[in-house]
DNA sequence: CCTACCGATCGGTAGG
DNA sequence: CCTACCGATCGGTAGG
């Protein structure tokens, strides 16, 4: 991370983290090979590490890169001047559509960190943490102002952030609904839920 | 599965079974090396042999286990003569129920699966696309009813599969919250989201 | 249930 | 970017 690139670099870096990303979440970062990898991208395997250090390095930064994403734009809704129904609404939108758009990233960053080795898997866990607890408040702000359903907030926030990571299966499947008809969907049914 | 099995030899094998959920969950299926499972069931890796054939009879076994037990659920919800809202808070109860008493096979069920291989892979497939077909001919039953908002009865219930799948996040946390007062919350969220 | 050991595959390096 | 190759680890078997 802390290499000096050329521009050239800098792109075949970018295309090799994609195609571990589409890679990691087909078969699960374990049972991906940087072998399959190669294949993907059209090298032989002992190519790719002049690119990258390692396969953990890859995952590192889908992980991170994802997360950074996610804690930028709740710091901007933080400071939103609106309802706490308002920010969690626009949390909703905002997972639904990084869901759909980023699908590969934010999918691997959601279920294969775990697979982060120490220094990194400890600063992500706390990150996941920071951000479920900075959620909760904004429920509980909304609780006090009698906007939302007097219900144990964190069980809430679970609900809501699995409900929505849940879209894989809509993802994987043919009959593609249309996003802006599944956003729709989605928030009537988690945040009429909610609503007094 | 078609071996001939003394009375100790099932309890073996359930036991080596059991841990294998265990470690699948904790590190997951490629993660998980059958000299890990050794140490944990006391024995030398080799002698796991005498009671299973392979790994992946492990994990078809916890899968199907779990779906199985699932699918005679929903059959006895299906015939109940109740109105769809209340087969649904019905559904929604059991799952919750099944994912605190019974973990580690319930999330290794739910995540691991894909690590089956392929006569098995595509009936778990099957079965887990028919499961939800039959939840949301529930959901659409108790739309027509006019019981539940009238919203896209998949996406209802990805929603609903997915928020209670996300008990995991709690269940590792170390602040448990009383089982029955998660199931109220839950209800609470999910169905009444739903109800009219 | 153990010792001994196998072929395959893994992430990664050396050297050009 | 490739050829050649490494040490480690994997699931599983043979034989007792």
């Amino acid at each position: 991370m802390a290499r000096i690139k050329t521009n050239k670099d800098v792109t075949r870096r970018e295309v090799i983290t994609k195609a571990a990303a589409a890679l990691f979440r087909e078969k699960g970062y374990k049972a991906a090979s940087m072998r399959d990898l190669a294949v993907k991208v059209g090298v032989e395997a002992a190519s790719l590490y002049n690119h990258i250090r390692s396969k953990t390095e890859l995952l590192h930064d889908i992980c991170f890169n994802v997360a950074n994403h996610y804690m930028e734009h709740m710091y901007a809704v933080e400071n939103e001047p609106v309802s706490a129904i308002a920010k969690i609404e626009r949390l909703i939108r905002f997972h639904i559509r990084q869901m759909v758009e980023n699908y590969e990233e934010v999918y691997v960053s959601d279920r294969e960190w775990r697979h982060l080795s120490d220094p990194y898997l400890s600063n992500y866990h706390n990150q996941r943490r920071n951000y479920r607890k900075r959620f909760t408040a904004i429920v509980e702000q909304g609780i006090q102002n009698n906007d939302i359903k007097s219900i144990d907030a964190a069980t809430a926030v679970l609900v809501i952030l699995h409900a929505i990571s849940g879209i894989e299966s809509w993802h994987r499947s043919k009959q593609k609904i249309d996003a802006a008809e599944l956003e729709k969907n989605m928030v009537t049914i988690l945040v009429d839920g909610l609503r007094n």
